[in-house]
DNA sequence: GCGATTTAGTTCAATCCTGAACAACGTAGT
DNA sequence: ACTACGTTGTTCAGGATTGAACTAAATCGC
């Protein structure tokens, strides 16, 4: 197996981002097949957990949290709602906007699934320290500050990677 | 917006923890567009990148590492292949495997998407010291440590969860 | 050797996700 | 009011990803 450097081996910590990436996903794998059992999706999941959290969000916003076109907002919503978990109530004064709601039923599920996540980030987050958790969680603040809109930092950096 | 208690509120980590998984995809939404350009889905560069760092990997060895289903990576490696950027060749002393190697165009795009790709990364470390990159890494790699394989310890937390 | 098991890769159906086009509704500006 | 524009949500077509079934090849047990 020929080993080659790349411009990636340059990068002094890339070996250490390579590792956050791989570890959620890692996350991203074992919460989905410890929620098989629920017959729920990560991303039916991601809803419920919201939901349950912040009662009568509208579409637009729960897109935006989760990081998914608005167009998948509204798909995993008619599952959900055939599903009898979640509801679509229109706002009181804008006609445009649906808050979504659980119901009870929604909300049970909503408890079990959070419960079954809960088990796997504290098993995860158990291997570091309070100080080391608190650690990562500013370190990853700061890179997100970056990304976080399709802003104009990134599109420069493109332009002079292409150079 | 009604703010409600959950259990994944109890968990004195899962800020960070969230924190990790939104950069996360933040970040692979930033390559995404970034490699748009150059006509690459992330996984067709996932590929390409590791092909060019490890010549003559198995699509086996390929799935595990980028963690896809391996008939995901016979999908991707299909259409490489029509566009003549990489190559599939008989294992010589085992019939079955095939080694995926790069043509001399697959490694130019490679080479000009790893640019792309390492100058978003440079930008994200650059908003941390080396020793909190470094912390960062070591974290990751314990976490990972407690999801590597489909093993024991993540399922036993299912179980408990579930109780 | 030879059948049983394991491993590498492909194919296929089902599902998921996205972006674009669209409809319905608000908000300005005039 | 009226037009122009922005926003919210839906629908739909095109790809992407997966797991299961399958073929072919190697390996193991006896």
């Amino acid at each position: 197996m020929t080993k080659k450097q790349t411009i990636l081996d340059e990068i002094d910590g890339y070996p250490a981002w390579l590792a956050v990436a791989r570890t959620a996903q890692l996350c991203h794998r074992s919460l989905a097949s410890a929620l098989e059992p629920l017959d729920l999706e990560v991303a039916h999941y991601d809803v419920l957990a919201n939901v349950a959290r912040d009662e009568g969000l509208s579409q637009q916003v729960l897109a935006r949290r989760l990081l998914v076109a608005k167009s998948n907002v509204s798909a995993l919503l008619t599952v959900l709602e055939r599903r009898g978990l979640a509801q679509r109530t229109r706002h009181q004064t804008d006609a445009r906007v649906r808050l979504v709601s659980l119901t009870p039923e929604g909300r049970r599920v909503a408890q079990r699934a959070m419960k079954i996540h809960a088990g796997i980030v504290s098993a995860m987050l158990n291997a570091l320290t309070a100080a080391e958790t608190q650690a990562v969680g500013a370190a990853m603040v700061k890179i997100a500050a970056i990304l976080e809109p399709p802003s104009a930092p990134v599109a420069n950096i493109l332009a002079d990677a292409e150079a």
